[in-house]
DNA sequence: TCGGCGCATTAGCGTAGGCTGATCGCAGGA
DNA sequence: TCCTGCGATCAGCCTACGCTAATGCGCCGA
């Protein structure tokens, strides 16, 4: 880990938390973000370890004072913890902008690949980065880039709020699904990416399923997907 | 660390060393290019750990069959660990290249970064920069890229070995002296770098000194960093 | 020949992060 | 009301990496 822990010297480089905190800073964000209710449980499910080490990790970041617990167990960032946190939503988007803009990665495979790369991001490499793609506001899937201002359009609702007929235009792909990275290939497969408009086909409930319908193409989705896309209503 | 360590689960991602043991593989690699006899004290201060931490560390590389020790203590690359080593050196120097070149960082700082970025260089990223740089065959430094074929000609001399009068081309910095960041900004700041040509105009044996004349301009070396310098001799 | 010094090694510790195997409490369903 | 399952936590372990203190060894210069 280009930093694995700095148990005794002081770091003279930065005072960054390690890389596996990084990550919980930022699931944390991200969920909050999208209004989750965050649990120890559900970190360790996201984080892919057993329950004991999240929440060891947890106690970690509570102790440097990153976190609270409170009485229902809800984890919450104070506000140390969501500078940090907004710190590293910032390099991981900025890193996907660079792996998708400039080196023309795939959409899913930006995601993908920013886990690595935004770690590695030091305040130097990020100034050269901003500068060389003039300050983007948000990453590839619509998410803002924390410290430029941008935020999330409250207009802008879950896809699965709309009905057949309306006319939408893709806004923002939730970070959770994010991690299914055939599902970010099939969105970028059909091009259903921010930016892109679309016409609401079909909607059967019962069936959980979506039908999007756009440049003569039809896409399907699991209402559960569309829950966690924000489109821009069309009139 | 963008990779800390995985104790359990069988690693989907790559077989990748931890970023500690990268490091020791591209110190060993450097040392040993350039006929350097490594033994642990040397690594220890290379790395800037204790002398115990080193020996630990190169116990663990040796039982993953990365080095072998011979009696004498002295420390060898095996086969396999030559080829992580390799690889390690590549990502580095592709690192420096991608740094100084793209992103426009100074000389001296290029190098530094390098040594976190290397490490969150994945075989995607790697191929899609190699692709972008059109497959550069060495870093800023002079160091050839393993994988390009791209060697150090045996022709080019250590700086030192030259008198006055010699008129030589730069071509190589030793690794030994890229750790040095006001040394390589000094060499930056006098554009000594690899391709430019200079004259040695005194040479103080005694001093310890040696001055080289470029541009009308006169630079100042101690002979034991002209050492680690090689140069082309232009007759 | 002896004293040091540099290097190797052992012993003993500490933290971060992982894991498995309990145990315990609570909330909801049968 | 009882049972079941999920979530929280404790106990006990493991590896990677760092450190200090202390020992042992071999070589080199006085």
């Amino acid at each position: 880990m280009a930093n694995t822990s700095e148990t005794h010297l002081p770091d003279t480089t930065e005072n960054r938390p390690s890389d596996t905190v990084e990550d919980y800073l930022q699931s944390i964000y991200s969920l909050e973000t999208e209004g989750e209710k965050i649990i120890s449980a559900r970190l360790a499910r996201w984080m892919r370890v057993s329950a004991p080490t999240a929440w060891a990790t947890v106690q970690r970041m509570h102790r440097q004072g990153m976190v609270e617990i409170d009485a229902k167990k809800t984890i919450h960032l104070t506000p140390h913890g969501r500078e940090l946190a907004e710190h590293v939503a910032r390099r991981h988007r900025l890193s996907e902008r660079f792996l998708n803009d400039v080196l023309g990665l795939g959409w899913a495979e930006a995601h993908e690949q920013a886990h690595h790369f935004e770690h590695a991001m030091t305040p130097v490499i990020e100034a050269r980065i901003v500068e060389m793609m003039g300050n983007p506001t948000t990453c590839p899937h619509g998410s803002p880039i924390p410290g430029t201002g941008a935020t999330l359009d409250p207009n802008w609702r879950p896809l699965d709020t709309f009905n057949v007929g309306d006319r939408i235009r893709v806004r923002f792909i939730s970070e959770e699904l994010e991690e299914d990275l055939d599902l970010l290939q099939y969105l970028e497969r059909h091009n259903l990416k921010p930016g892109e408009e679309v016409e609401v086909h079909e909607k059967v409930p019962s069936a959980g399923l979506l039908v999007l319908r756009k440049d003569g193409e039809q896409i399907s989705l699991g209402l559960q997907v569309a829950s966690r896309i924000r489109v821009e209503h069309l009139n």
